[in-house]
RNA sequence: GGAGGGAUGGCUGAGUGGCCGAAAGCGGCGGUCUUGAAAACCGUUGGGCGUUUACGCGCCCCGUGGGUUCGAAUCCUACUCCCUCCGCCA
């Protein structure tokens, strides 16, 4: 959620952010919402006031005489129009409330004007694109022929979008997983986390995912429960309503989930392979910082997560996000996108935001200053990293010309020793 | 799933209808004392909203929502969560 009072006080700071997105909001109307909701609140707090004098008077008299019936009568007129004040009230409030939760984060200002993803900012690149003396292959094709992805029958078990890992793709996920979450508690100083993968309504409304983007999610039957489409709504939500420390800060998490996405609007793209499924694998990085520090912080936890594929020795290259491409709660994005040669494209394999306060706001995570006041912190996440699709580069990039698949040297002692997947 | 018990400030814990936003203790912070520290003593110590240049003033919050009452932390009600016992279960 965006500051009210920046709402109220720097409307042009709300408008231009909303152009830069692309994103039609009729924010007068907010404003008229909230000059009525406020002339309500003073209205009412004044009648409460008269209402409040008036009963501690009674109590008064009550100890000595008695109250005339007319206070007492007056008094109960003065609670019925402060209940129908009230009523009134809380529609505005609940209305005006609605509305803001529909704004977007404020991109920062360092972030490249842009309408599409044509329009983001390659900041920078890591090793090469790997050298074949052959055409190299799809992952989907390489799964098949090595059988350790098995797409038809994850089709028949549940349906399109899901993928059944099979001998050595099935230890491969896992190596990683355990992998990633050893290089970043280890090596980077996160405490590992393991959250509920089903969270509530106000979770998801928390992290951003809720109200607008409902039609995203899985949603469990006659329950009021979603599946998470990230680690990064229950992890995030860990401090929800809390006020932490100063000097604790920055608090950093990683936590592995399954992610459950429906994904809706990208039929037809990426059917094949483990590119976009339903149900995938992900090692999530979160932290909670200080707001004078956590761009500094954007910039450090991007690293951590660049340094799974700089150990893996996969070719990559990182992304800046422009204002257009950029996700409804996020204030600055960096992506990191791994090479694929058997597609010959750059995928997607994290995405790694500063939210500043957005999320905090709205989830209720604050800190006490040194000078006793609290203050919101500022909430990031990246993926570090998605695990099917690091199976993917791994795949693509470490086959050779039989279809056999090098296991990268890090990732051997996570695999019983092996050095290769063949058939 | 069945039967009971409970939810109060950072923590422990009083408070069963009217200066209770809440006693007391612990913890935290500031001070006195001390070369320094401890102990002791004194003071201070929740959050949100509205208004205000500011000092301040006002309103709300005792798990959450509704209700009774002139007046609710206190009474009623629904829900949520926690604890104990029984059943079931990985």
């Amino acid at each position: 959620m965006v500051d009210p009072k920046i709402v109220r006080e720097k409307m042009d700071v709300i408008q231009k952010s909303l152009e830069k997105r692309g994103v039609e909001f009729d924010l007068a109307n907010l404003i008229k919402i909230d000059n009525e909701r406020r002339a309500l609140i003073q209205e009412t707090e004044k009648l409460k006031k008269e209402k409040n004098e008036l009963s501690e008077e009674i109590a008064r008299l009550k100890k000595k005489g008695m109250p005339s019936d007319e206070q007492i009568e007056h008094l109960r007129e003065l609670g019925q129009i402060i209940d129908e004040r009230e009523q009134r009230l809380k529609i505005v409030e609940k209305n005006w409330e609605d509305m803001l939760l529909l704004i977007p984060n404020i991109p920062h200002s360092s972030v490249p004007a842009g309408k599409t993803d044509h329009d983001n900012q390659v900041v920078m690149v890591w090793g090469n694109k790997p050298a074949f003396d052959f055409m190299p292959l799809a992952h989907w094709e390489l799964g098949e022929k090595l059988d350790i992805l098995d797409f038809k029958r994850a089709a028949k078990i549940t349906g399109s979008r899901f993928t059944l890992y099979k001998s050595s793709g099935a230890l491969m996920e896992r190596a990683l997983i355990n992998f990633m979450l050893d290089l970043h508690t280890r090596n980077h100083g996160y405490t590992e986390v393991l959250p509920p993968f089903m969270v509530n309504r106000e979770t998801m409304t928390g992290t951003g995912q809720l109200p607008k983007f409902e039609d995203e999610l899985f949603k469990i039957n006659d329950t009021d429960y979603f599946l998470i489409p990230t680690a990064e709504v229950p992890v995030t939500n860990i401090h929800s309503n809390e006020i932490l420390k100063e000097e604790e800060l920055p608090l950093k998490y990683v936590s592995y989930t399954p992610c459950f996405r429906k994904e809706a609007g990208a039929h037809g793209k990426d059917t094949r392979g483990l590119t976009r499924q339903h149900q995938f694998n992900k090692v999530e990085l979160v932290k909670f910082a200080h707001p004078e520090h956590s761009y500094e912080e954007l910039e450090s936890l991007l690293l951590d997560a660049e340094d799974i594929l700089k150990t893996l020795k996969i070719h990559y290259r990182v992304s800046l996000l422009c204002t257009g491409d950029l996700g409804f709660s996020a204030s600055k994005t960096y992506d990191i996108e791994v090479w694929l040669p058997g597609q010959n494209i750059y995928r997607e394999i994290s995405s790694c935001s500063n939210f500043e306060s957005f999320q905090a706001r709205r989830a209720k995570i604050r800190y006490r200053t040194h000078t006793g006041k609290t203050e919101f912190v500022h909430t990031l996440n990246g993926s570090g990293l998605a695990v099917g699709r690091t199976v993917m580069a791994i795949m693509e990039n470490y086959q050779t010309k039989d279809g056999s698949i090098i296991i990268p040297e890090v990732l051997r002692p996570y695999m019983g020793g092996i050095s290769i997947i063949s058939r």
